[in-house]
DNA sequence: AATAATGTTGACTTTTTTAGTAGGGTATAG
DNA sequence: CTATACCCTACTAAAAAAGTCAACATTATT
C-alpha cells in the first residue's frame, strides 16, 4: 500500500512552484533538486510527466524553468498523484483510467468491494489537500523557505 | 498506490476460513490453493505469516490446515493487510509499526502531512470491514460456493 | 553572433521488490 | 507404516522503481 518516490518528489516539488506562483516567475529544475535534496536528473523525468498531464507549462533556456498551468488553489494533490502513479487503486483488478477489469474473478469476488471502497477513500482524502494548502503549510513549518525563494527569485532579475 | 498480492490473495483465502468457520475443520492450503487459484507454495508462505501474526492457528497431519483463531467478526481486512503488507501508510518518511521516522525532511516537509491523513483513511476503510462481512458477500455473490464447502467438508468426515 | 543556462528526449543501468520455486524437513490420522 | 498435511530456509526469475547518460533544442543575455 505504498506511493512510489515520483509522487512524493512530485508532490514536494510542486510546492516550491506554487510558493511562486503568484511572482511569475518560473522555477527551474536545478533550483528544486538543490531545495529537495532530489537528483536533477530524475526530477527532469517526473516533469516530463507533469507537462504531459498538464499540470506544469515550460519555459526553455536562461531564466527559464516550470510553472503551474493553472492556480495552486486549483489544483489537488489527488491530481498530481494521478499523473505520476497512474492510479490510485490499491489492487490490480481493476484499473482507475479504463473501467476495464482485469482479473477474471472480479464478478465473483468479494473482497474487489474493499478494494473499491478503499479508492475511493484514498482519492476524496488526497482530493482534499490543493496545492496552495500545502504550500502555505509549507511556509509555516519551515522558516528559513520565504527568504530562500526571495533569494532565488532575486538571481533571475 | 497499490497492494502487493500477498495481501489479496490473503484476504481471498482468510474468507474461506469465515466461511467455515462455525464448522470447526481446518482448511488445508490444497484447497484454498485450488478454490483460489493461487500457487500453493505461495499461499503456504501466505499463511506462515498469517499464523506469525497470530490470525490463523494450524493443524498438522491429514485432515490438517487452517483455521481462524478468532471469530471472524472480530477479524478486520485492517489487521490482515498489515501482518501481510506491514504498513498502509502511502509514502516511506515513517513507518507504521514503529512511530520513528525515516526521512530526516519530515518534520519540515507538508506533503508528510497529506500521506498521514490518507493513511488514516485507508485504515478506516479497512477496519471498516471484517472477514465476517467477506464471507456474507462472497455466498451472496457465488451461488456455488457453499456446495463447494459442503463437499469439501464432507470429504473430512 | 556567441555563450551559457535552461528544457527535451530516449535509451541505458542499477537496485529493489515481488512473485514464485525447490526441496528438504516434521507431525499425525488412519 | 504411510499418506497427507504443515514447516522452514533457501534460491531465482521477472518486473518495477530509481536513477544515469548523452546528445540535442531553445532562448536571454552580452
Amino acid at each position: 500500500m505504498k506511493l512510489t518516490t515520483r509522487s512524493s518528489y512530485g508532490v514536494r516539488a510542486l510546492v516550491n512552484l506554487a510558493i511562486m506562483y503568484d511572482d511569475g516567475f518560473p522555477v527551474s529544475i536545478k533550483y528544486l533538486s538543490k531545495e529537495e535534496a532530489i537528483s536533477s536528473v530524475y526530477l527532469e523525468q517526473i516533469f516530463n510527466l507533469l507537462k504531459k498531464q498538464g499540470i506544469v507549462k515550460s519555459v526553455r533556456g536562461p531564466k527559464g524553468g516550470y510553472t503551474l498551468t493553472k492556480d495552486p488553489c486549483q489544483i489537488s494533490v489527488y491530481e498530481v498523484v494521478i499523473a505520476l502513479e497512474g492510479r490510485v487503486s490499491p489492487a490490480r483488478c481493476f484499473s482507475d483510467k479504463k473501467e476495464m477489469t482485469v482479473c477474471k474473478r472480479a464478478g465473483r469476488c468479494a473482497s474487489k468491494e474493499v478494494w473499491d471502497e478503499v479508492a475511493r477513500h484514498i482519492k476524496g482524502a488526497l482530493e482534499n489537500f490543493s496545492l496552495k494548502d500545502l504550500a502555505k503549510r509549507a511556509l509555516q513549518i519551515d522558516p528559513e523557505k520565504r527568504e530562500k525563494v526571495t533569494v532565488y527569485e532575486k538571481s533571475l532579475s
